[in-house]
DNA sequence: CCAAAACAGGATAATTTTGTCCTGTTTAAA
DNA sequence: TTTAAACAGGACAAAATTATCCTGTTTTGG
């Protein structure tokens, strides 16, 4: 569904999301450990995420990432995905054509887009704040 | 969501369907061409359909793909994507866990499994037959 | 100032996916 | 019987994705 690079990504930010709650930097070296993804690879993509606005880094001792209580009250799952895997899975035909148009539709589209709307529609509607509040409170995991 | 291989295979399945159901077979050549497919590529996919008992396969002259009546109407194409990118796609947790478990849950859990149960049902309950009768029709295309 | 913690980013490597090429076998028609 | 159409399958190549390594810069505390 999602790239493994945009997996790492969310459970990044989820995970950065619950220690600025309390307000704490985490370093990426305990994100790796924590999210179990490979520790330069995650840091790639949290430096597109950082470019991307999603999250903030600070450099130096007692550097790290956060992300701010707006920002994570008003930020979508929708735009983490976009930041690192495009907006291609929101628009892309279920078959393949180079379009999805529901003038020339290919034979799965009614279908196909009904349940791509609705993974949009659930990806604009969760907010980073909305996933991590459960793993706050021990109800939800990053790991197994 | 699909990988290229499976729209491919998905593509070529229904452009045979719909000469089956006229009672012709339909080469490699003109599968790739219909449906504007890399022809050896597309060939490497429809010898994993034939293994997997989705299409039937005729050698020589005159030769090329077909599939049954029967086969058309009892084929889901859930049983098409499993063949080529086996059954993670329905089981998978949209976070990368590595199981998705209700027990123990991602915090996209709910929300995923949902949208992924109404993909494996969407694709459980629609048949080859279903998908080809639009394009036979003119009302569906495989390009563009 | 200096050392260590921590992110940034370029280069490179490994793996997977996608795609091509070539040779062999089957089969029907001429 | 010969020929050509057509699938099967192994070997190989290209591209994309995933992953690692190394060097540099920033920053804070001692
Ligand atoms: S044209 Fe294929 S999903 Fe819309
Ligand atoms: S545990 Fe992640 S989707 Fe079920």
């Amino acid at each position: 569904m999602f790239s493994r690079a945009c997996e790492y990504g969310i459970r990044a930010t989820i995970l950065i999301a619950t220690h600025s709650i309390v307000g704490e930097r985490v370093s990426l070296k305990d994100i790796a450990r924590k999210t179990d993804s490979p520790l330069a690879f995650t840091g790639k993509v949290l430096q597109q995420l950082v470019k991307g606005g999603i999250v903030t880094s600070v450099q130096g001792v007692n550097g790290g990432f956060e992300i701010g209580r707006k920002q994570m009250e008003e930020t979508r799952l929708s735009q983490i995905v976009a930041a690192i895997d495009g907006e291609q899975i929101f628009r892309a035909c279920g078959l393949g054509l180079q379009e999805c148009n529901a003038k020339k539709p290919c034979p799965l589209h009614d279908k196909f887009a009904s349940i791509r709307n609705d993974l949009k529609t659930m990806l604009e509607g969760t907010s980073i704040l909305d996933l991590s509040t459960g793993l706050k409170d021990g109800l939800t995991f990053l790991q197994r």
